[in-house]
DNA sequence: ACCTGAACACCGTTCAAGT
DNA sequence: ACCTGAACACCGTTCAAGT
């Protein structure tokens, strides 16, 4: 089983995401693409959710591959390059990054949960490296990690809500709030 | 006419969202809260999205309020302030703050586009005003502005996600990385 | 173990009709 | 100008049955 059904349906409902946003993402369709019944993903997955949820999982693996600590360099930028890849990531798939970060009420999913938490793990041991090579400020760099990662996080998200335009006077895109804040912190 | 039917059934979509998330605002639903047919919410918006922007326009407008210029005091401080307050407002009303900063496609919907466009002008001044008072470094307000509005605004996202937990070792809540940054810019 | 087809309840939307 | 009731197409989910 090269593809594997299941596969199969993880991405046909990842194109679906894409291209409509959740509401396009009908079990009918999905399964259409996949090739099998309408109702095949309940043998797969609990519910729609369930579905989602496995987008949302591999979607968030993807993205922590990227926090992976750097070969060697200046640890600054290697932590400057992942924020950067970040707002990237979100900017060119939007409804993925909605759905990653949306709500997911319960304590299911585990798959989800624990994608998160690699990511963040593999931020904190960046940004501890870019404290030691002096490109950051000293203090715990779970609380540091979590400044720089709102900052990419919220401006991505307001940039992609249109309620921060870019090209006017002095407003910047996320890439240049990252640089700004990096700035910033280095004094 | 002292409530308004559009009233109430803004009322009622607002209630709604708040218990059950958006998929819980179904026409049938708020049309019975406001005591009338299923469908006479077409009779005062084109569809269940309009609806919708109805509410979030309104939660917008409120938002902006909180940054009307302050009556005195230290700028830095009632910026900082705003920010807590936006902060506040997202974390007690979950599902109004994804609702508000969701996806919003295609140019209708004048009054929300009208709420940001106030809501970001008053931030600006705020801005303005705290680094004529030397509480924020210099440069474009417009810029800075978008800088603290991203991180309190990604700080609060990230918390509602659970991607970034409060009350770990380093871990921060948003307030406290709202009060971070300040830290930071004034250096 | 995995899949199918029919069926059910529910929802957004439309329409003809009423005051 | 505002509202109602019936109707339509569509969707998530369940179930009995097939291999």
């Amino acid at each position: 089983m090269p593809p594997g059904t299941r596969a199969a349906l993880v991405d046909a409902a990842a194109r679906l995401l894409d291209e409509g946003g959740p509401e396009a993402v009908t079990l009918r369709e999905v399964g259409r693409l996949a090739g099998v019944s309408h109702n095949a993903p309940y043998k797969h997955f609990a519910d729609k959710r369930a579905l989602l949820g496995a987008v949302a999982a591999r979607e968030l693996t993807g993205l922590a591959e990227a926090f992976e600590p750097g070969r060697g360099g200046d640890a600054g930028e290697v932590l400057r390059a992942a924020m950067h890849h970040y707002a990237g990531w979100a900017l060119a798939h939007p409804e993925r990054f909605k759905l990653v970060f949306g709500r997911w009420p319960g304590d299911d999913l585990p798959e989800l949960g624990a994608a998160a938490e690699t990511a963040q793990a593999r931020l904190v041991a960046l940004v501890a490296a870019a404290q030691e090579s002096g490109a950051l400020p000293p203090g715990e760099p779970e609380r540091l990690g979590s400044l720089v990662r709102a900052l990419t996080h919220g401006a991505v998200d307001l940039a992609l809500s249109g309620h921060i335009a870019e090209g006017g006077k002095g407003n910047a895109g996320p890439g240049q709030l990252v640089d700004d804040l990096f700035r910033y912190l280095a004094g």
